[in-house]
DNA sequence: ATTAAAATTGTTATAATATAACATTATGTA
DNA sequence: TACATAATGTTATATTATAACAATTTTAAT
């Protein structure tokens, strides 16, 4: 377990605490009271917290949420579920999931060190309306 | 089968016969010839094709290529893999892993209607090196 | 053929997302 | 201590994408 800089958790917190996932640049303008000022300094905190694992980027939208995956040390597996009409996002954890993809192999031989999977549909709420 | 207006169909030759993935101000770049001059040609171009299943854009680059699935009509279930040294993209035909995630039901009881999944490692070629 | 709706195009401007380059300070560790 | 590594601060700029408006072309129903 790792300890973060300043500007990591000062980060990693205003993103923990979202039920939604957060732009760069509202996270930006939600952390220059803090005396985060720059996009390159909220930007080099998003990296890092990648790289750990303890944030995710939705790579469709742009944006970043808490890893709630304990087993998630490092980015390397991710799995979410994406509602169209509110963009609700949740992590899926599931190991029949995982085990699946870990041990999917295509026939050019490629070995996969890392995988990231975005369902999309509508959430319980959605669909009801 | 769907005819593609005159925009749709130098973008869509661009893209097919290249063996990259290409990014929207490359083929603005590449098509300023052909009289498309402003970038939101392209990506009207581009939207048009991604819904109608002839590109698909890897989300992980920001970039396009042709589907070479036929199967694939409309881009709802797409799956890649990404070599992370030379970024060689190739599109996963696998029925197996299609219908393992077209069946794959979250315990939110959510229903997808879309996903897009994206393998990275290293291609044959960039594991030898 | 007529015509109304839908799709496509053209154009300018601007918004949103992300990185380069350089200087400085803080932290970890031999 | 002192050296390497990581993090910070700052300005400028690159890259990706859309808003808003006007005109033209295509489609499909009468």
């Amino acid at each position: 377990m790792q300890t973060l800089s300043k500007n990591q958790q000062i980060i990693f917190d205003l993103i923990n605490k979202s039920p939604e996932p957060l732009k760069a640049y509202t996270i930006l303008y939600n952390v220059q009271k803090k005396g985060i000022k720059a996009p390159l300094q909220v930007y080099r905190a998003l990296d890092k917290l990648v790289e750990i694992g303890k944030i995710h980027k939705i790579e469709s939208r742009n944006a970043f949420i808490a890893c709630h995956n304990s087993s998630c040390q490092v980015a390397k597996a991710t799995a979410f579920s994406i509602c169209e009409i509110c963009e609700k996002v949740t992590e899926i954890s599931s190991d029949s999931l995982s085990k699946y993809l870990a041990n999917f192999k295509d026939k050019d031989g490629m070995k996969y060190i890392k995988y990231n999977l975005e369902f999309f549909g509508l959430c319980k709420k959605c669909k009801v309306k």
